[in-house]
DNA sequence: TACGAGTCTTGGTCCAACAAATACAGAGAA
DNA sequence: TTCTCTGTATTTGTTGGACCAAGACTCGTA
């Protein structure tokens, strides 16, 4: 296969090798935008542009433009155009959704501690970017889980709420993680609780994380946010215990 | 509910509800795939035949397919057809073949960042666990560094010692998630080095790392740990200013 | 049975057109 | 002047059709 030199492919001006034409375009649009030095946010010409300029039909300047977003290069929007984006990371989580989430599902206790890991042991970086604006927004999420109607959307609002947490940290490759996991953590959340469970103590033990994030209580935070997912945790193996 | 049916779930909430023809058109196929139970190796219908089945045009079901192949899911060759594969790992690689470009800054620090929370902040974890074969392991690991012959295969046996590291804490999400980004980590620490870099500072690093870890030293085990990922991440940043 | 020419099929590419959405400019109102 | 509404033009999304090149296939022939 010639497809074999990564290597090669590694350095900026990859020879021709002329395969099909939109290997060809995306070619050059890859050189387009590192010889123009685009960034993040920069526009890319028009299709129709595109295709003068290369010299190729608009079908295949789209297909190649499908590649360039399958690999969370560009993000294309109607009517807006194609600008410059960088979510290469969760492109690749993405691949890998399948074989994380078999593996993970086989052990709900890694990802369990795994959260814990994420969001209790980030705490002093949480509480250096903590900003009245991330409390507001957390107490307006958690007050939905006055409103839901079943364990599903009770569980969709609990896991808004951890992750607008740990959006706190601005880290991409973490939310990323987060939005792969999802639906584990998502059938974590409704286990061993019902409707009521939500609104009673789930709500009450996120106004406490708040409420320690408000006063600036780290230990306070540490502590509840970690007992909050112990909790979740147990539901979890006790009925996986009852079951087997 | 039986696995089976978690799977289907699982599989389903990954995808987004709804979005563009081609988006459905993909949603349909990877359904198709998993539904007919679709092996590597197995051929996909024609695209004119999928047109009718999705009732979708040609060119849309081609645009979905792009996508696919550059999931790295499906291999198409001229006359033969598509046929099921699996490139995802390549795929994954090539991603960060694109790089040179500014773009990709953030995803860095961000990945440096969260693996400071990873291998950092367990350390409490680690030493619970840690055992004399784990010791024995990480220098045997190490001490492949002597025998390196270029930065490629360096950056191979830093990240093996990064893994065995984490595989302390016998956690399987925290493993997936490090294989995903194993091309981000490898250039990374790639960065800023030569040959005779891996071979004295990285090597001399890891050992003062296992030293502390031997003498159950936790503070001098995080602060050596957390200085030798700054120093990958020092050269990152040079380099990126320096090109800049 | 072996072979070879002709036909069929299939992906690759291009073209033209319409739909839907919206940025933008210009008219009109406060 | 400033704001708002509206119409137009532009841009992406999608469709259907067309042609090409080349491998796959058929079938008659030796």
């Amino acid at each position: 296969m010639t497809d074999k030199r990564n290597d090669v492919d590694l350095e900026l001006n990859a020879l021709p090798a002329t395969g099909s034409a939109v290997d060809v375009v995306v070619r050059q649009l890859r050189k387009l935008i590192s010889e123009e030095g685009l960034k993040v946010g920069d526009s890319l010409p028009t299709e129709r542009e595109l295709c003068v300029r290369f010299d190729a039909s608009r079908n295949t300047v789209r297909e190649a433009m499908r590649i360039l977003k399958a690999y969370g290069l560009v993000e294309v929007r109607p009517k807006i155009g194609a600008t410059i984006t960088d979510n290469r990371m969760a492109r690749a989580f993405e691949l890998f959704s399948f074989n994380t989430m078999e593996v993970s599902r086989k052990s709900f206790t890694d990802v369990q501690a795994f959260r814990d890991l994420i969001e209790v042991r980030s705490a002093d970086r949480i509480f250096e970017e903590l900003q009245d604006k991330d409390l507001a927004e957390l107490r307006e999420i958690n007050a939905n889980l006055a409103d839901i109607r079943d364990i599903q959307e009770a569980s969709e609002v609990d896991y808004a709420f951890h992750v607008r947490l740990i959006s706190i940290l601005g880290n991409n490759a973490i939310l990323d993680v987060y939005s792969v996991m999802k639906p584990i953590i998502l059938r974590i959340m409704q286990k061993g609780k019902t409707r009521r469970t939500f609104m009673t103590e789930t709500y009450d033990e996120h106004e406490g994380v708040i409420d320690a994030m408000a006063a600036r209580d780290r230990l306070a935070f540490e502590y509840r946010l970690r007992n909050h997912l112990m909790v979740g945790f147990k539901n979890f193996s006790d009925e996986m215990e009852g079951k087997a």
